[in-house]
DNA sequence: TGTAATAGATAAAACGTTAAACTAATTCAT
DNA sequence: ATGAATTAGTTTAACGTTTTATCTATTACA
C-alpha cells in the first residue's frame, strides 16, 4: 500500500537504518540536518511505519491486552482511562474477551498471548468468578509477561492494587456516619480477596476504634460489589438493628435503595447510606445518594502507566502518590 | 521465544509451506495423514502462528478498530457485543481513543489506518461530536478502509444503522401512552442526524396518525441522548401542557427525573415518562421506568458481524433480520 | 502402453523493519 | 603529530510467515 522505509531511504539519499533511526528517536546517531532531509522525504511520500514489521524483529509490538469476560459501568471507565493512558505512551490496547461459559478460554489466552502483546492488565471486577481470574492471571504470569491484576493480590506476583487511599475512604464514609450519631453502623463489603474491599474494612475499623465502638463483625455482610448483594444483605443487616450502612461501592448501594423499596421504607429516614465509587448514577437518583469519590479513569491510567513501566524498565514503577478519596455529602444520611 | 513454523515443519517431516497449508485450513492442497503429523508436531513444541510475520505478507492483520472518544453505559455494551462477536469470528478488537480536544486527533487516526487494522466501527454515540465523528469517519473511508459508522448516515457510504426496528419501537412506546389516555406527549429526541432517533420519531408519529391525533412539531425537543437534554427539555414540555413524554433513551429519561424532583412534582403522578434502551437503571429507580427494551450487546454484535463480511466478501451483508424492540411496562407511567 | 491430469508436497522469494558489526571522518588529549 | 575516542552513517543478516511457481509421484484415460 504505503510507501516504505527503502522508498524513504532512496528519497532521502540515506540508508533505510538511517531512516529508521529517526524515526525511533536515536536521536544521537543521526545529525540534524539528515534527521530533517529524512522527516521531509517522510511526509512527501506519507510514509507511516510498518508496525508488523517492526514488531517481527524487535519482538515488541505496543500492544498490551485488557481481560475481561464482562463490562460494567465502573469497569468501563477503569477501562476508558487505560485506552488513554496507553495510547499517550504509544501503546495500543486490545480488549480480549474470555467469556465465562466454557473452560478453554485460558487456552484462547494462551495463544493470545503468543502472539506478541507486551503486557496485560486484568481490570477491575471484569473477570466474574475469581477462580477464571486467578487461572487467567497465573497463566499470564508464567508466560512471562508482565501483567497487573487490579484489586487483587496473587502470590504477590508483578500484582497491583490501585493507587487509592482506600483505607481513608473506608475511615472517611464511617466518620461521616459516626458523626451523624450513628452506632450500629452495618456494612456490605466486596469479595474478601478484593484489596479494595479489605483495605476499606480497615478504615471502618479504624474509625470506629477512634470512636471507642468495638468492632462488630457480625455487622459486616461479604458481598460481590453487585446490586444483589445489596438486596440480599439488607433484611439481614435490619434484622442485626443496624442505623446506617456502608455500601463498599455504589451498586451494592443501589441495591440497598431497590430492597428498601420493596419494605415500604425509605431512605434516610429508616436508615441511612454511604456508598463507595460515585459512578455517575449517585446524584440522579430519588435521593441521591452519599458515597465516597474516586477517580475511577485515573485509576485506570495510573494501571497503565504501572503496566507500562514493567514492560519497559523490567520493573515496578517508583511509587505514584495515592490519591485520595473525597466524600460527597449528599441525601442518603441523616443526622440520628 | 516459541516455536516457529520451522520447528514444525522438521519435527513433522515436512517443508513450512506444508505446515503453513495445514494452519490455514487449505485442506484441499494437504493429505489428512499429514495435517495429522502437522498438528500433533504442533501441539507437542506449543506452537502458534505469529500473526505479525503473517500480516507482513498477508497484509491483513485480523484487527479492527472501534474508535471512540468516550464511553457511556450504552456504548460500553455495544463494544462488548463487537469485541465478543470479533473474537468468534477470529479478529481482535482495538481501541482507539480519540480525544475530543485536540484537532490533530484525526492525524493519530490516520497514523494508526496505516498501521494495518482491517476494519473500523465507531460505535453508538461514542464520539461526542458529531462533526469529529462524521471527519473521522471519512478521512477512515477515504483511507479505503472498511469502515461502520453505527447510528449514523454519512454520504450513502459503508455506513450502517444498527439492526433493531426503531420505527416499531417509537411506536411501541407512543402507543403505551395513548393507550393510557394521554393526548398531549412530548418527546425529547436525539440528535437530528442519528438514525436511530429519526426512526423512533417515524414511529412516534405513525401511532399519533394511528390514533387521529395531528403531529405537533412544537411537543418535539431536539437533544443530544444525554441526561442534560431531559433536564433542558422538561420546563419546555411542561410549558406546553404535555401530559407525558417519551424520551428516546434512557439518559434522557434520567434527566427527567432528576429535573421533575427539582420542581416538587412526581412521575407518574405529574407526567408519565417512558424510556428508551433498557439500561439496567431502569429497574433500580424509586419508581421503575417503563422502556422500550432492545438486545443492545446483539447491536454490537452484529456491527462487528457486519463489518467482518465488508472485510472478507468486500460487500455490505445480507440483511439480516432486524431485531424487535420489546416494551417493558413499569411504573413511570399511568392512565389518566 | 504412453500420455495427460491430478494430488501432494516443496524451494525460493518476498513482506518491511531493526540490530549488530563495521567504516570513515572528525575531534581531542597528550 | 599520534593514537584514542567520538560522531555519523552504512552493510548485512535476520525476524516468521505466505505465495508463486515448480516438481514428483501417482492415478486416470484413450
Amino acid at each position: 500500500m504505503g510507501s516504505t522505509i527503502k522508498d524513504v531511504a532512496k528519497k532521502a539519499g540515506v540508508s533505510p537504518t538511517t531512516v529508521s533511526l529517526v524515526f525511533n528517536n536515536r536521536e544521537s546517531r543521526v545529525s540534524e540536518t539528515t534527521r530533517e532531509r529524512v522527516m521531509a522525504a517522510a511526509k512527501e511520500l506519507k510514509y507511516y511505519p510498518n508496525h508488523f514489521a517492526a514488531s517481527l524483529v524487535t519482538k515488541r509490538s505496543h500492544i498490551i491486552g485488557v481481560v475481561s469476560d464482562s463490562v460494567n459501568i465502573f469497569s468501563a471507565q477503569v477501562i476508558a482511562g487505560i485506552v488513554r493512558q496507553a495510547k499517550l505512551q504509544g501503546y495500543q490496547v486490545v480488549q480480549v474477551s474470555v467469556s465465562q461459559e466454557n473452560g478453554d478460554d485460558m487456552e484462547y489466552l494462551n495463544i493470545f498471548l503468543n502472539q506478541g502483546i507486551d503486557g496485560v492488565i486484568f481490570p477491575h471486577s471484569s473477570i466474574s468468578s475469581l477462580e477464571n481470574l486467578k487461572n487467567g492471571f497465573q497463566s499470564v504470569i508464567r508466560s512471562g509477561i508482565p501483567a497487573i491484576a487490579m484489586d487483587v493480590e496473587i502470590d504477590g506476583a508483578a500484582s497491583y492494587t490501585d493507587g487509592c487511599d482506600h483505607i481513608y475512604g473506608g475511615y472517611l464514609a464511617t466518620h461521616h456516619l459516626l458523626d451523624y450519631g450513628h452506632r450500629k453502623i452495618g456494612v456490605i463489603s466486596g469479595p474478601k480477596d478484593y484489596v479494595s474491599s479489605v483495605k476499606r474494612l480497615d478504615g471502618y475499623c479504624k474509625a470506629l476504634d477512634e470512636a471507642g465502638i468495638p468492632f462488630d463483625p457480625s455487622l459486616v455482610y461479604t458481598g460481590n460489589y453487585k446490586l444483589e448483594s445489596g438486596q440480599d444483605a439488607l433484611p439481614y443487616l435490619l434484622g442485626k438493628g443496624v442505623t446506617a450502612i456502608f455500601a463498599f461501592n455504589d451498586m451494592i448501594a443501589l441495591g440497598i435503595y431497590k430492597a428498601i423499596r420493596s419494605f415500604g421504607m425509605s431512605i434516610p429516614k429508616d436508615i441511612s447510606v454511604v456508598g463507595y465509587d460515585d459512578i455517575f448514577i449517585s446524584d440522579v437518583l430519588e435521593v441521591p445518594l452519599t458515597t465516597v469519590h474516586i477517580p475511577i479513569e485515573d485509576i485506570g491510567r495510573r494501571a497503565a502507566q504501572e503496566l507500562v513501566e514493567l514492560i519497559e524498565k523490567k520493573q515496578p514503577a517508583a511509587d505514584l502518590k495515592k490519591c485520595e478519596p473525597v466524600l460527597m455529602v449528599r441525601a442518603s444520611t441523616r443526622r440520628l
